[in-house]
DNA sequence: ATATTTACTTAGGCTTTCCTAACTTTAATA
DNA sequence: TATTAAAGTTAGGAAAGCCTAAGTAAATAT
């Protein structure tokens, strides 16, 4: 069984690890508001629990059975966003917080009850995947909405992004997952894009928010 | 901010002052398996923050400070039991376990959505009072089973232990809460008691039982 | 009243997980 | 290529929370 201190590493290290591929101890550092020494010998550590390969001065990779924990206890935590939300009426917003604490609960049974009473979802409420009992995730393909061009019209079907702020800046604009998204122009000056979507007829995305949107192609 | 292990001590000098009166160092060393000298420090910690009356050599006692305190936690614990049976599907033998983890989530909305979703319950799956938002408790006056004469017709109200086998036990006898008992005799060599209820019309119960169960009067 | 048992306390140590300060290795730059 | 900057590492230390061994106070028994 993992520490609390080293499910929070993994998890970093997973998250970071499909974001970039590579993992440095900086990002680590930063990411878990750690300092570097102590992100070290953290790192050293688990990789003589085998759950990361460690080699001096080079970047960390989880291992197999590194990844397979880390996906367990994002697996707990996508279970319960999904549940807050679903279950129990709290906003996509207000829920990392909340799962943060509940993914490292030790409970099968507690876990395995929300996964049935969700009916065994494969999505949280950010459209992100949630891993199987085997932790293993099945990758969605997504696109950004940055990438798209003038006359792209596609559906919003996740956030890469999960911040309270983000979110909330996406409510007040009635911006939801599902939404159908037209794309009315692009400004190559600051990756600026102009959209349209339900009721609103024209709205201006900066590129730093539209590069957190994930779409898919409208059926 | 109190740390996991300071709840953990807050708690049970709780529980035990409220069954016993005074707490002694070896009582709480026993009930939270943790030996003496360390029980000691912890409680001259506790002291320092103003939760624990300390005196060298005398029993322990909570402050106000610490009985409020003390109480927040087990209103999250006795909530979140209550959600688990009620809302979730568990039974009253297995929350004991998930509650003992969740009370120490740090989510006051968690908490007051619980709440709000059980309709403000005053009572948990065992029969105990839930205290209030200051962490008062309001006592509810119950007798003990076996304190009751051949003769009496009372109603199953709360359970003083909710061990998992204990519950298990009960479950198997068909005994829940809110069950009419009629107690048929006693017996003054064990303190065993015969009683029936429900569909049963002759069940024997150890005193050992018996003084687990907490009755109200029949009405 | 003294001796013994029991309960509590002190002393010292260990592990976990963090820190700062001071290197060392690798990468980037001149 | 030599230098400098950046990233990673080692050394040493602190706080929390536990432990064992040994001592002291209080309660009990003789």
């Amino acid at each position: 069984m993992n520490t609390y201190a080293e499910e929070n590493y993994l998890k970093a290290l997973f998250n970071i690890g499909n974001e970039k591929g590579e993992v440095t101890v900086q990002e680590l550092s930063n990411q878990l508001n750690i300092k570097c020494p102590s992100v070290n010998s953290m790192v050293k550590k688990l990789a003589e629990k085998k759950l990361v390969h460690y080699e001096s001065y080079k970047p960390l990779r989880l291992t197999d059975k590194g990844k397979k924990e880390a996906g367990l206890i994002i697996r707990k935590h996508r279970l319960t966003e999904m549940y807050l939300v679903d279950k129990m009426g709290f906003g996509w917003e207000q829920v990392h917080e909340i799962a943060e604490q509940v993914e490292h609960l030790q409970s099968p049974l507690f876990f395995d009850k929300i996964d049935e009473l969700l009916g065994f979802p494969k999505l949280d409420p950010h459209g992100s995947p949630i891993p199987d009992k085997h932790g293993k995730i099945q990758w969605v393909e997504y696109t950004k909405l940055s990438d798209h061009k003038a006359g792209d019209k596609i559906k919003l079907s996740a956030v890469t992004h999960s911040s309270d702020e983000f979110l909330k800046f996406l409510n007040s604009r009635g911006m939801h997952l599902g939404i159908i998204v037209n794309v009315l122009s692009t400004e190559t000056f600051d990756g600026s894009m102009t959209v349209s979507y339900g009721k609103k007829s024209k709205e201006t995305l900066s590129k730093t928010v539209t590069e957190k949107l994930l779409t898919e192609k409208a059926r």
